[in-house]
DNA sequence: CGCTAGGTTGAATACGCTCAAAGATCGTGG
DNA sequence: CCACGATCTTTGAGCGTATTCAACCTAGCG
């Protein structure tokens, strides 16, 4: 990593109900004092990093994850013809190599796309609250498997829907995963990535991505000024996409669900013994 | 899940190094007896199901995960055109729905393939041990990161791959997973599915699939017979596929990189206060 | 003002799809 | 033992989505 285009400071003091991982957390269960210092204790330090920097490379040994407090990242591979496989985006309130800790390799590349202020924290020093605190350790679990999905859709998305419905899918998708950290306005939310980005997730070319946006924008789907995007009829998008995904902020009883894991049985099972 | 396909049964005695998952573990560090005997807790009971019957129901709620004994599973959604994507293949010492008890909703099918054995399971019942056996929890977050792997290598082959290199990818994947828990032999493999589950895994039509494999073929790189594959040319395979996933076996120092979480000062981490 | 990065469009090509039909294999029942 | 149906595999032919190549346009910046 170029130490250049990195910077390390400490976090000014902040509210942590407004960091991105506490408030897409908070939607899901109304989390208390104790929970909210733990996790603002992950948030310790912060880490500038400049646009476009790869900070994590393929093959590279990290014990370190990141939380994204402002920017996008994503993850991505190169193929030997000059292509790029862009595998996942990293929003705000997302984790980056949640498990690093757990791993000898990193098994692929994790580059800025916008400056990019990132949380580094060590899963190791943080697994005592997340095991004692059974609900953050709920909270972690629910996020990896939101991960998960996230994968799966992608899946979904480049094998089996055509290059208009692709489109529309993944721009669904960002737009929720942008409302749950409260980025969003009027079905409205800033996307600050060139075409060539959205090619190389979807597996199209540069070309065939901008005829599908144009289609997009001709039938009135989607509007596009400069990075703002408006989703000018989700039902139809979904529609047209097959969109089913989990929406988060409908999750209809996630937090009965994580209510019902402190039951005490579960506390037994969860705390530390 | 209709009550005749399934029949639950107490385990007949076995040595636990025989278990699929315990094989896959012990790959990668030596286990002690402890160890063995938290494992093989979690394979105390036993389910069988019937080939090609769907198990786990999109949106349906389930707290269990299973590990894979004998047989193959796949995630999958279906899609309104009556196509169908495969997420991911679930082989002997795989686990399904990991994380189960931490998510309210599966959000994917899963069926089996062949006639299956899976160890049913609940994460809760058996976080003690997992994280006051620092090795064990590593052990299980290193298959999460696995499966996480698994799934960037799926959007890599369909999103920037041809159908005949993913295919070779695609085969090369499922050789190392079943080298692992020790199926394989003279890099000749099992692969009990027929074309159409390759193609709606790989995002091809079976008509195409058909014809791939045929050029493979015809390439003298991969043999057919029955439902036995054998990679001819392994280097080559690896080549075209421009395959550089993780491979198991031969993952350097995973025993090192374990043994060394197991410092005084992670033990301290891992296991409870 | 000229450079660079990103966006847009046209035209030819190709990879993979759909439709269609014919073999192969296997279990089952007459 | 053979006939039959079901499932899977194979092959041909025409078509369509997406690619590649090649320009040109636009906006921002030094």
């Amino acid at each position: 990593m170029n130490p250049s285009k990195l910077t390390v400071k400490k976090l000014k003091p902040y509210n942590p109900r407004t960091l991105p991982l506490v408030k897409k957390f908070n939607l899901l269960c109304e989390l208390n004092e104790t929970e909210l210092t733990a996790l603002a204790q992950m948030h310790e330090n912060s880490i500038l990093l400049n646009e476009q920097t790869t900070f994590l490379n393929q093959g590279s040994h990290s014990n370190k994850s990141y939380i994204v407090n402002r920017g996008w990242a994503y993850r991505y591979t190169d193929l030997s013809d000059g292509g790029r496989q862009i595998i996942n985006f990293y929003l705000p309130g997302d984790i980056i190599n949640p498990l690093a800790a757990l791993t000898p390799k990193t098994a692929y590349s994790v580059a800025s796309i916008t400056p990019l202020e990132l949380s580094e924290f060590k899963l190791e020093a943080f697994i005592n609250p997340l095991i004692t605190q059974s609900r953050l350790g709920l909270l972690y679990g629910w996020m990896l498997s939101r991960l998960d999905s996230i994968m799966a859709d992608q899946t979904i998305r480049i094998g089996r829907l055509l290059a208009y419905q692709r489109t529309a899918h993944l721009l669904l998708e960002i737009f929720h995963r942008l409302e749950a950290v409260g980025q969003t306005k009027n079905n409205t939310f800033s996307m600050p990535i060139s075409q060539h980005f959205l090619a190389d997730t979807l597996g199209l070319s540069l070309v065939h991505m901008n005829r599908t946006l144009k289609k997009l924008r001709i039938n009135n789907l989607v509007h596009f000024n400069a990075d703002q995007v408006v989703l000018k009829d989700i039902i139809k998008l979904k529609k047209i996409a097959e969109y089913q995904a989990f929406d988060l902020i409908q999750t209809e009883n996630l937090l009965a669900f994580l209510n019902n894991k402190t039951n005490p049985d579960l506390k037994f099972a969860y705390s530390a013994a």
